[in-house]
DNA sequence: TTCTTTTGTTAGTGTTAACTAACATGAAAA
DNA sequence: TTTTCATGTTAGTTAACACTAACAAAAGAA
């Protein structure tokens, strides 16, 4: 059952809640100032993504002070999240592929799949572990 | 070796390389009409992409006629589609992935998974054809 | 408390790429 | 040969996003 309520939301707008989740999650407090490191942008494009962002009603944020993601937001950020994981584990420990190149491969096609998709992946590589009993290394770190 | 002379090219215009050489294997003759019905867009878009690929020397196309791809441009739209077919193959024959989801996924992770990448995941896709004795599937349609 | 620095916002610009409306061209019909 | 119609192009608009420059606010130092 898919809610139609997060509607269209696009890749950009999807790297911005990921990275707000990955920056609360070692740092309390999130700021414009680290979303725009984070994310190699300037400070003006942070604002008006929180901005977007906020008219969806996907981060809430006071002006000038900090950003946090509302429950709608945290969802979908550790939806993206998750398929990150799933597909930087299969780049990297089952293709071989450099962890930096993984990680910003992943970084991108983890926009372009289906929360289905994923989950045949995810399936797929738990079922490789088990075939040859690899180790399961995917850290679900939520 | 890289060559650095297919510098950025954005994913926009890979689809419109990747449709005029699946259009020009079918139909000898490739027109702004076909390949507005290929991607689904406006005539005046592919007017304007065509106008792009032109400066680039990736398509050549004299007003009012048909559209051919440059050798250049059928290297760069070859590679594009080789990383379709391993994609789609891998989508549709190992994870199960629906047909039309498979193809409508593979044409988006095309554009985001590097030349490296892909030969190792059809490099794996063979392995594990290998391992358990299944039939090649991919067809490789050049 | 005032000054300075860091941080956040606004305003305005550029780029990519889509669209519509209007016009131009060339091929097929009359 | 002229009219018609499918096809192609130009012009102008819109939307998403990034950027710089300039301004506003908050926090820490003096």
């Amino acid at each position: 059952m898919k809610k139609k309520t997060e509607n269209k939301i696009t890749s950009h707008m999807e790297d911005y809640l990921e990275a707000i989740l990955n920056l609360s999650q070692k740092t309390k407090d999130v700021r414009v100032t680290d979303v725009s490191r984070a994310l190699n942008v300037k400070k003006p494009s942070v604002t008006s993504a929180i901005k977007k962002l906020r008219s969806l009603d996907l981060v809430c944020q006071e002006r000038y002070s900090l950003i946090r993601l509302t429950e709608k937001g945290k969802d979908v950020a550790k939806k993206i999240k998750r398929k990150h994981n799933v597909l930087f584990n299969f780049l990297e420990s089952y293709l071989g592929v450099p962890r930096e190149t993984a990680a910003a491969e992943a970084c991108k096609i983890e926009h372009n799949i289906s929360t289905e998709t994923l989950e045949k992946l995810s399936d797929f590589v738990e079922f490789l572990d088990k075939y040859r009993g690899k180790k399961t290394t995917e850290k679900e770190q939520e």
